[in-house]
DNA sequence: GCGTTATCAGAAAGCGTTTTCATAGTATAC
DNA sequence: GTATACTATGAAAACGCTTTCTGATAACGC
C-alpha cells in the first residue's frame, strides 16, 4: 500500500489553535455557540492544516450516516440518466452524500449492500427490491421512497411516480377525437409492470369514455422492447386482425412497431396511427416523427429526494405523489408535427 | 427523528456466540484462522441476530472505507448510462461501494466532497475536476484514475479513453477510399475537448495518407451540439464552399448537419455523405441510418475501475489504455446498409 | 454586594469496529 | 519429560469524531 503521511485530525486543529477538540468540533458543526475570536482561530487552524474531517468517525459518532442510497435494477434506457440527474442534484443540494447500487440479476449477492448500516435512507426503483426486503425495511421503520412502484397496502412507503393512466388517455382521447380511430391496438409491457397497467387502464378508460366498447383481440404483448412489439404486430398482421391505430406501450415498441408496418406497406399514419409513450431521445428523429406522452422524470427524482429528507427529518412525507404527464404530439398520429427535429 | 431500536452490534454477538468480539470480528473477516467449530456458532448468532457491521465503525478501525467514488461533470449524453453500468458492475464485483458526485456549475461548493476522508480512490471524468484540484489530489499520493482526459505531464496517473483518432481515421478513410470524397468537412467539438483534438488529428492524417491537402477552411466549429452543428453548416452552404462529405464531430452534431443539408435540398449521402462518432441509440433510426463509430464505452467504465484498484492494491496500474473503436456502416456515407434497425 | 442565571469552553465518555499484544493450551522435537 | 514453537482466542488499545456533563466567568437583578 503506497504510504500517506497521516492527514491531520481534529486533535491536531485544536493544539493549533490553543482550543479544545470539542470546541473544533462546535465550529465545524455550528450547532453550538462558539465566540468569534475564538471561532476565528479555529478556523484559521482548519484552513492551515487542510482539514477535513472523516466522514467514517463523524458517523460512527453522531449515528448518522449523512448518505442516501439508491437502489435500481437496470442502467440502461433513456429514463435512467435523467432520473439520476434529479436524485443526485437534489440529493447534493441536501448536503447528502449519494451511494448507489444496482440489482441485476447476474451476481446473487447475500447481503443487501445498503441499509441501516450505511446509509439513512433508501431510494428504490421500481422492482429493484424483492418485496420481502421492502417488506423488513419497512418493519425496522428504516426510511424508504419508492419510485414507479406501489408498496403492499401495510407498508406506509412514499411514492413518486407519473401519470401513467392521464398519459394513456390523452393518448387515445386523440387518436380518437381528432383523428377518428377506432380499432386502438395496446401492446402490454412485461407482465406485472406497474406502469404498464396504468397505462392500459387510462387505455380502456379513453375508449370507454368515447363509446367504443373494448376488444381484448387488440390487447397483445409488447414487454416495452423493439423486437417483442415488433413479433406481436407481425403476428396481428398475419392474423388480419383490422386495426387503425397501435398505442406501443413506450417508445423503444414503438420502433418494433414501425417495422411491421413498414414490412406490411401499412402507411403510417395513413393506414395506421402510432403512439409511443416517454419520449424518449429518439422519438423525434424516426420518421414519422412519434407522438408520445412526456413524463418529468428529472423531477420524479428530485421530489423522491425531497420525500426521503422528510422522512429523515421525522416529518410528515406524502404518501403518493403523481407528476404530470405532458402529450408530445409529432407526425406519426396523423397531426402535422412543427417541429420534427426540435422540443 | 423515528424511533429505531438499537440494532445489534459486534458484542451482541460475541455475548451470544459466547466468545469475545475479536473472534467475531475475524470470523467476519476470515483473516485470521478461527477453529470451525467457534466459528460456527459465530455464524448462528450472526444470523440468528441479522447483524451487519456498521460501516463507519469499520471503516474507522481499518482505515479503509471500502468505497471508490465518481466524479463527473454532467450526466447527460448517451455516453453516460454505459459507462456508469460499466463502473458500477465492476465496483459491485471487486466487493467495493459506489459514491457519486456531479460538479455542475450551479452551486459553486467550497470544499471537494470526494476525497480521502470519504473514500480509497476516485474515477475523475473529464474535466469534471479542476487541473489544480487534480494535482492536489495526486501530490498527496491519493490513488485517482481519469478516463477521457489526459493528465499533466507530472502527474503519473493512469488513463483510460478510447482510440479517438484511429477512429477518426477509419471513418475519413472510409469516406476517400470506399466513397471517392476529397473535400471533407470537419466540425470541430468544444474548445479544448480532447476527444476532439484527437478525431481532428485523426482526420487530418486520414487526408495526408490519402495524399489530400489539408484545407483549413473545411475546418469549423460544431461543439459536438446539434444547434451549433446546424448553424455551421449553414453558414458553409450560405457561403458556397464546397464540399462532398462531412464528419460531424459526433452523433449530435449529424443531426444538425443532417436539418441543414435537407433544408438547402442536398441529398445524403448522394450529394453530401455524412459521418458521425459515438454510435448513440438514434444513430440507426435516423433517416439515412449514420455512419458512425461504436467504442466501448462500457468497458472504458470497467477498465478504469480496473486500474483503479491495482492502485488501491499498491500494485502497478497502467498508465495509458486506449480502448478500440469500431467502424459502424450504415447509409449516409453511401453503403448500403443490411440493418438499418438493429445493431 | 450577594445570589442567580447565562455563556462559553473543556474533560471525558462513548460510537462499533479492527488489530496488536499477550496467554493458555497443544503439538512437535529431542 | 522438558524445552520450543505454534495456534486459537481474549483483553484492550486504538480509530477520529460528537455530545453530555461540568465548571469557570461574566452578566444580571435586587
Amino acid at each position: 500500500m503506497i504510504h500517506r503521511n497521516r492527514s491531520s485530525t481534529i486533535a491536531d486543529v485544536a493544539r493549533l489553535a490553543g482550543v479544545s477538540i470539542a470546541t473544533v468540533s462546535r465550529v465545524i458543526n455550528g450547532n453550538t455557540p462558539v465566540i468569534e475570536s475564538t471561532a476565528l482561530r479555529v478556523r484559521d487552524a482548519i484552513s492551515e492544516l487542510k482539514f477535513v474531517p472523516r466522514a467514517a468517525a463523524r458517523t460512527l459518532a453522531s449515528r448518522r450516516t449523512n448518505t442516501i442510497g439508491l437502489i435500481f435494477s437496470e442502467i440502461g434506457g433513456a429514463f435512467f440518466p435523467l432520473l439520476l440527474k434529479g436524485i443526485e442534484a437534489e440529493t447534493r443540494s441536501a448536503g447528502y452524500e449519494l451511494l448507489i447500487h444496482s440489482t441485476q440479476a447476474a451476481h446473487a449477492q447475500k447481503r443487501r449492500p445498503l441499509g441501516e448500516h450505511n446509509t439513512d435512507g433508501l431510494l428504490v426503483f421500481t422492482s429493484s427490491l424483492e418485496i420481502e426486503e421492502l417488506r423488513k425495511l419497512s418493519q425496522i421503520n428504516f426510511p424508504l421512497v419508492l419510485m414507479h412502484q406501489t408498496p403492499p397496502d401495510e407498508m406506509n412507503t412514499p411514492v413518486i411516480t407519473i401519470e401513467n393512466k392521464d398519459g394513456a388517455e390523452m393518448l387515445v382521447s386523440h387518436l380518437i377525437e381528432k383523428h377518428a380511430r377506432r380499432r386502438i391496438v395496446f401492446l402490454q409491457g412485461p407482465e406485472g409492470h406497474e406502469d404498464s397497467q396504468w397505462r392500459e387502464r387510462g387505455y380502456r378508460e379513453a375508449l370507454e369514455s368515447h363509446g367504443i366498447s373494448f376488444d381484448p383481440g387488440l390487447v397483445v404483448s409488447g414487454e416495452f422492447d423493439e423486437e417483442q412489439a415488433f413479433a406481436a404486430m407481425r403476428k396481428l398482421l398475419l392474423d388480419g386482425i383490422e386495426f387503425d391505430a397501435v398505442f406501443s406501450g413506450d417508445d423503444d415498441a414503438a420502433i418494433g412497431v414501425y417495422r411491421a408496418l413498414k414490412m406490411a406497406n401499412r402507411s403510417i399514419p395513413d393506414d395506421v396511427a402510432v403512439v409511443g409513450f416517454d419520449d424518449v431521445q429518439f422519438s423525434r428523429y424516426i420518421s414519422p416523427a412519434l407522438t408520445t406522452i412526456r413524463a418529468p422524470i428529472e423531477e420524479v427524482g428530485r421530489e423522491a429526494v425531497r420525500q426521503l429528507i422528510h422522512l429523515l427529518n421525522g416529518e410528515q412525507a406524502q404518501s403518493l405523489t403523481l407528476m404530470r404527464t405532458e402529450l408530445v404530439i409529432r407526425e406519426s398520429c396523423g397531426c402535422k408535427s412543427h417541429d420534427s427535429h426540435k422540443s
